[in-house]
DNA sequence: ATATAGATTCCAGTGAACTGGAAGGGGTGT
DNA sequence: ACACCCCTTCCAGTTCACTGGAATCTATAT
């Protein structure tokens, strides 16, 4: 196997988008594994690492929970041991995911109705936002 | 016009969801407008003030933030001052949300790939994770 | 009269996810 | 030698969104 190029926490935030001090936390936090260390006791990140971190990164912007990053990167990390109950989170996940975008997409058109109709006229009556107010839970 | 039905603190969250320190909580932050008195100093709620609530809740199950529902509210409560400035408001968010769903959808697809692919066989390959690692930003 | 259930205010604490700052070591440039 | 920047640990503070608890008041039931 050829050597990995190893990068300090700087380079790998900068490429990751991840704060040195939030992927030391990440670390504290065991959401990553401990980084090996270099002869004077920085921490080295390969590719591997900061591609870690880019989806870390990716998935938080996304809105998930370091709980469920955690999960997210058992299914990410464990390729190797292709598993049932791997695959049963993972769908599990997609459910989830399912059930979200279903009830965001609902409420983006329900957004973008109140805005097709909000056209700037003076006139009191608005029957999307009557509809609204009808729904309930 | 009709009297209108008012409800206490407890039967407005018991209908809403949203529990009543949760409410007062909201109140104190300006999210509502303080509620009306009855004799006794109990908050009084009418039929708008619960669906304010119930409103509230969906918005934060949706993950909201209550800086956004602010202007969600607004939306929702200014239907009688219709006016380019409030579209526009709506048609931003919208736009948020549309990016936000694509983003959502496309973690969704990625989830649901490698869920299919993880089918319990012990071939270390995996094309999709190679994928994923390849992706950046 | 007393118990209970639910309302009030006020203030403090929680948990998630960082974020800042002090104090000090490491490596390169002039 | 000194500056400078990046790294280290440790500990404290911040923001968001609640949530708990104490002390007290109100309303109804027995």
């Amino acid at each position: 196997m050829k050597d990995k190029e190893l990068v300090t926490i700087g380079q790998a935030s900068a490429s990751s988008g991840v704060p040195p001090k939030t992927i030391r936390f990440y670390e504290e936090r065991g959401l990553i594994k401990p980084a090996e260390r270099l002869a004077n006791g920085y921490r080295a990140y390969d590719e591997r690492g900061v591609q870690t971190l880019c989806f870390i990164r990716r998935a938080r912007d996304l809105g998930f929970s370091l709980q469920e990053i955690d999960t997210l990167l058992a299914l990410y990390r464990n390729r190797r041991r292709a598993s049932e109950e791997v695959k049963r989170l993972a769908l599990a996940h997609v459910a989830e995911l399912d059930q979200k975008l279903a009830e965001l997409s609902r409420i983006r058109d329900t957004v973008a109705e109140l805005a097709r109709r909000c056209r700037g006229d003076q006139r009191p009556e608005c029957p999307i936002l009557e509809d609204l107010e009808r729904s309930r839970s």
